[in-house]
DNA sequence: TTAAAGTTTCAAAATTCTTTGAAAGAACTG
DNA sequence: CAGTTCTTTCAAAGAATTTTGAAACTTTAA
């Protein structure tokens, strides 16, 4: 039989690969998810080393990831009075997370998107207006209306926890500027 | 100076980068995202050679692609009369594609991460109860709480277009198991 | 200051993901 | 039916990402 341990480990594992695929189909690698679950079920900090083992991750690999994974706010350094090692504990508020997640994903794209959907709008309206190219300006408005829309719901939720996109079908139904106009209000 | 169409080309590239950034970040590949924002913009249905020649992209990997946007739901197979080959338009309804790759996401991973999560709570629950035990078990149970809730409103985000997310504090402050049986009522 | 312990960096290796293009397969046409 | 056109498949190539591990760096303690 063996040792009480080992089982409790390998529950520990079961579930750092369940939670790795959940961020990993969420756009994460999947050894930042297997490190926070094994920090999270073990409640206490624990130190590189000691992940790294459990996980069979190599010292390099999980410098990198705890670095990463504090810049997502979902794993903090703390350190143990007469100990020199750092250790390492999740977060466990799951708002706080989810909540620091969308934000910073947000923030790193949202400027360079919208940006070129204005570019790519304003090389259209530079054309002559013919069908087409009232057309396809009308298309890349909606996109940046979207884009704005989306952004501004997710604004939202990060500060409610709660989002409304009932208005999302106005993207389809209505003429553009009606929609965009109705954005501050 | 360069003719009108080359400029309307370049508009929509332009656009279809961005969406394609914007849709990497969502954990897809950038070219699907590439080639949903070529047909949103061009309104009507073009043929495979058609967008594979504006986006720079092999045969072979336009035929994957679409099959792949196909069964997301956010491109259309559609037949001219009299015309041989196949062409294709994009959705436009923009909550219904968000919709469906949530609904469809959620499909792939769920049952397998609760299963796993089950079953490493179950180990857990098979060992002497010690008070590591019991503390891991607790955080395991969290776990799969969080991923049910998580699914629950996923679930109801889809249906109704709102959600409230504020019952996530209950994973923080409550014992488990008052948060679970809360589920059902 | 030196040695020891621990952490970070980064080039190379390994792995995974994506694309290509040729061949096979369908579907239509005359 | 044979030829033509178009689509799909898939093995190999190419690209991108991730991991490793040794060297450089940092911090602490004596």
């Amino acid at each position: 039989m063996s040792p009480p341990n080992d089982i409790q480990r390998q529950a520990e594992l079961l579930a750092a690969d369940a939670i790795g695929d959940v961020i990993e189909h969420w756009g994460f690698r999947r050894v930042l998810g297997r490190i926070w679950t094994v920090l999270f079920i073990a409640g206490g900090a624990l130190s590189a080393a000691e992940i790294g083992e459990r996980l069979q991750v190599s010292s390099g690999a999980m410098s990198m990831s705890l670095t990463e994974l504090q810049r997502w706010g979902v794993v903090r350094r703390v350190w143990k009075p007469g100990e020199r090692k750092e250790f390492f504990e999740a977060e466990t508020d799951f708002w706080k997370m989810i909540s620091k997640v969308f934000a910073e994903r947000e923030r790193l794209i949202a400027d360079s998107v919208r940006e070129r959907l204005e570019r790519a709008s304003a090389l259209l309206e530079g054309l002559p207006p013919t069908d087409a190219t009232r057309f396809s300006l009308d298309r890349v408005e909606r996109l940046l209306s979207f884009v704005i829309v989306a952004q501004t719901a997710l604004d939202g939720f990060i500060k409610s926890r709660t989002v409304d996109f009932s208005r999302f079908g106005d993207l389809v139904r209505f003429p553009i500027r009606a929609v965009r106009s109705r954005r501050g209000a």
